[in-house]
DNA sequence: ACGGTTGAGACA
DNA sequence: TTGTCTCAA
């Protein structure tokens, strides 16, 4: 449900933007023949022709629409071109669209606070920038005026027969004797037209875009002109734009809210709102949402756009309607490994683009049974820590897919004998990736972060976590979470490692870093440790990794001593073990691990980042450690760090 | 249960 | 905090 914020007296200046049919736009980019042809991007090619899920506008005027399917659309226009999806892994592979949709957002966020709203939709807060220009070259000071911020619409400005257009609003621009907010709107004006401009010019795409002072009536606003338009609101236009809008157009009233206001209320339009009370819209709604639809219909709004660039999920899903629900464990297994790569692999650019990790694993499916009588039961989402390497985190999907499995089930564990069907089938299929935080790098942040870190890593937290990870992650059914192995969790024994870099010869420090990175396995108790636990691109550090899977200390000080580093420990090999469950078949090293090397934006290369890690407890102190060795080498400008870390906390 | 895929946010 | 639900494009 909506909520009401506490609302500034709005002088503020918000800018919508919306790219124009995104997706057939990045396609035409793609493929500049396409330029000015009728055009749509469909996903999916096998059934029906696909289902368009973008329409460009030479298409829409052969009344070509979304979702349709691709048929149709040859149907009323032959000449169209459909573009397909790119696909991977069996599934819609939406990455250059969103690479698309972040250059956009870098060419908009010089200019204000930027939110990034979806793959295609920006809002910007231009206040400070709108002010700064009404103070230094107002619009009423210039005699030329932008082209583009010319051909802007203004609502509800009169448009007189046989009047010049653009005379009307370069007199509207330039008034003298608006009011402060109104020539705050007229400096946005000016300012989103070039923004478009640039877009224009550096991304080669159109957008179309709302002003106004704040964001519902921008996002408004940004659709009623487009393409490649852009639209501003004055404060003496909103009663009369909302008097006539349809509730339902309103951005959160569009679902069930809407047609309960529609059906319970009677009203109709957003000006209908105004008859009733805040008191009474709260009776009927809650306090928060009675007084949120009190303000927009008033056109008052008072959320901030939140300076973000950067999504905070990241999730791959896919459907499998109908005939093709997948009824076996090992289709799932399949389909969710798929889901897991793209997932990962998107993870793993977060995190060397960005310097972001994920914190939480979250799996949703949709399923049905088909026999018994509560077959509308949902299945339930299941989440966990997440662990960084591909095949972890395909694991863990898993488990959490079995465990949210035997809950839908519920007490009819029906036994599936050979190739019998189970009873039931998945539809749907989805892993997220959530509680993104970036890794620290300045020294005040990372005090604060040391400080957030320590509550997480009392004893408390971490029994919690181990007992939380081991029953919705738990690998067999039979291998017990018993008491006695949550107390031997808790007596994890400490850990100390201390890597010494003595080197100062930059020469060699710079060719460390060219080699892009290095990994340090700490420990492993495992046996079998697959490469795909790593990141994918780099390359192995130490020779015949392969045939020694698990170095005992003693090689891997002396291979790291080859890298210029040096491993200390205060205790023998046998004492650092991380002690877990009894699973020793299993692909889960308890504290293993390994550094990589990155770091463009200092001249030696030399971020380390720790990753990887089994409980999140010991990744972040991980990540602390690695905080601290950037911030002492970027400090000291040099390459000689000592770096100690206590790996569990007291 | 052919509008799929992806994302945000409120609430209990 | 986790899981559910709503909404949007």
């Amino acid at each position: 449900m909506p909520v009401a914020k506490p609302v500034s007296s709005d002088g503020r200046v918000i800018a919508h933007i919306d790219m124009d049919c995104f997706y057939v736009q990045v396609e035409q980019r793609k493929q500049p023949e396409l330029r000015g042809l009728p055009t749509a991007v469909v996903q999916y090619n096998s059934w029906k022709g696909g289902a368009l899920i973008a329409v460009g506008y030479e298409a829409r005027k052969f009344g070509v629409k979304r979702s349709m399917r691709g048929d149709e659309a040859k149907g009323v226009c032959p000449q169209i071109h459909l573009v397909q999806v790119p696909v991977a892994r069996g599934k819609a592979d939406l990455n250059s669209y969103r690479e698309a949709g972040s250059e956009v957002v870098s060419i908009l966020a010089r200019m204000g606070r930027c939110e990034r709203a979806s793959i295609d939709e920006v809002y910007l807060d231009l206040t400070d920038a709108a002010e700064t220009m009404l103070a230094e070259t107002s619009p009423e000071s210039l005699e030329v005026i932008d082209d583009e911020a010319l051909k802007s619409h203004i609502l509800g400005l009169k448009h007189e027969d046989g009047s010049d257009m653009k005379e009307n609003v370069k007199a509207w621009l330039c008034r003298s004797d608006a009011d402060h907010r109104d020539k705050l709107l007229a400096c946005g004006v000016l300012i989103v037209a070039d923004l478009r401009r640039q877009v224009l010019q550096e991304a080669q795409f159109t957008c179309s875009a709302g002003i106004s002072h704040n964001k519902m009536l921008s996002k408004l606003a940004s659709a009623m002109n487009k393409p490649a338009q852009q639209t501003v609101v004055p404060c003496s236009s909103v009663q009369g734009l909302l008097e006539s809008l349809p509730i339902k157009k309103m951005k959160q009233l569009g679902g069930k809210l809407g047609s309960s206001l529609q059906s319970e209320l009677g009203v109709n339009f957003v000006g209908d709102l105004l008859q009733f009370s805040e008191q009474k819209l709260q009776e009927y709604y809650g306090i928060n949402t009675g007084t949120w639809l009190w303000n927009i219909a008033r056109g008052i709004s008072g959320e901030e756009v939140e300076g973000r660039l950067l999504p905070k999920s990241h999730g791959s899903g896919k459907t499998f309607p109908g005939p093709r629900a997948l009824k076996t464990l090992p289709s799932v297994q399949h389909w969710l490994n798929e889901l897991c790569e793209e997932l990962s692999e998107r993870l793993q650019t977060d995190l060397d683009q960005n310097r972001r990790i994920a914190r939480t694993l979250t799996l949703h499916a949709r399923a049905y049974m088909s026999s018994e009588s509560d077959s509308h039961k949902k299945f339930p989402s299941k989440s966990c820590p997440l662990r960084y390497g591909t095949t972890k985190i395909q694991e863990d999907a898993m488990n959490l897919f079995q465990a949210g499995l035997r809950e839908y089930l519920g007490p009819f564990k029906v036994k599936t004998q050979g190739n019998q069907k189970s009873g039931w089938g998945i539809t749907g299929l989805s892993v997220i990736a959530s509680k993104i935080s970036d890794i620290p790098s300045g020294t005040s942040s990372i005090m604060k972060y040391f400080q957030g870190q320590d509550q997480l890593c009392s004893p408390s937290k971490l029994a919690k976590d181990q007992f939380e990870l081991e029953n919705s992650c738990s690998f067999s059914e039979n291998e017990s979470n018993s008491t006695l192995n949550l107390v031997e969790h808790m007596k994890l024994p400490e850990e100390e490692a201390t890597i010494k870099n003595e080197s100062s010869d930059l020469e060699s420090m710079e060719h460390q870093a060219s080699r892009n990175s290095l990994e340090v396995p700490f420990y492993s108790s495992v046996s079998s440790l697959k490469r795909a636990d790593f990141s994918q691109e780099t390359p192995l550090p130490f020779s015949g990794r392969e045939s020694h899977p698990e170095p005992k200390l003693t090689e891997l000080q002396s291979e790291v001593s080859s890298e210029e580093f040096t491993f200390e420990s205060g205790r023998p090999a046998s004492e650092q073990r991380v002690k877990r469950n009894s699973l020793r078949d299993k692909g889960t090293p308890s504290l293993l691990k390994f550094f990589r090397r990155v770091d463009p934006s200092c001249s030696v290369q030399n971020q380390v980042v720790a990753q990887s890690f089994d409980n999140t407890n010991i990744r972040s102190s991980l990540v602390l450690f690695v905080g601290i060795a950037r911030v002492k080498m970027c400090r000291e400008g040099r390459c000689g760090i000592t770096m100690s870390m206590r790996l569990i906390p007291r």
